[in-house]
DNA sequence: ATTTCGAGTTACAATCTTGTAACTTAAGGC
DNA sequence: GCCTTAAGTTACAAGATTGTAACTCGAAAT
């Protein structure tokens, strides 16, 4: 492998860096994580409603997360013509690459609380 | 398994959701996996100013970075009695159950540059 | 005594993120 | 026409995070 090659590989790596920055960048916003475990629980789909009951999560701050990762393509919303109008958000199959790192940090997470020395 | 355990499982939870929460706040911080990657490259320890240099981080960044990254007791902070006097960070133990994660992550990151449709 | 070098520290303005509280909109039901 | 419910939006002040530029400090070497 040539010097190109060796350039290649760093200007991929930079863009994966911005890639995980971003990610990164979203997952650590209030509340996150808490939406996601929700949505994680209710595998089919849940509703506005149910998302922020569960998360404990006021309208603002969840319609701006829920925002959040429609962007970064991991959920979708899907509008109900129920009435009142209601509103379903559910995972995409992109959500797939993401749960590896989730599992990874709850395990972190749960490391910490378990090995209390 | 009775309430009790139910609600002992949510205190578990919602404490692994603060730890996590935390690590991603200073995991998602600006530069935090530039240091992270050249920590990881020379794998023995490194000075101050071959972090700053392979991680293009300017001081006062770069000692925020490593600050923070101690606090949460990821690397450890070595004086060397050199002259002038040099300072070494290397990887605690703790970082081994961080590195799944990162690896997800770089995992993550990399799968989105090769993966162009 | 002054310069040099590694490793920071300090000050500050610009920006980003958050929580609270009040307002809006769309679709029936009364 | 007014009320209710789901799902937001708007406005704003308080706090956290960033980058830049200038300053410090300790231990030799000149």
């Amino acid at each position: 492998m040539g010097e190109a090659t060796l350039a290649e590989w760093e200007s991929k790596n930079e863009i994966a860096f911005q890639r995980i920055q971003e990610l990164l960048r979203v997952l650590s916003k209030s509340k996150m994580l808490h939406v996601l475990y929700a949505l994680g629980v209710g595998d089919g789909g849940l509703r506005f409603s149910e998302i922020k009951k569960s998360s404990l999560t006021d309208s603002t701050t969840l319609t701006r997360r829920l925002t959040e990762l429609e962007e970064i393509g991991m959920i979708t919303r899907k509008e109900l013509s129920t009435t009142p109008p209601a509103v379903e958000y559910h995972f995409t199959e992109s959500y797939g690459i993401l749960k590896p790192v989730l599992e990874g940090l709850l395990h972190y997470g749960l490391e910490g609380v378990t090995n209390q020395s």
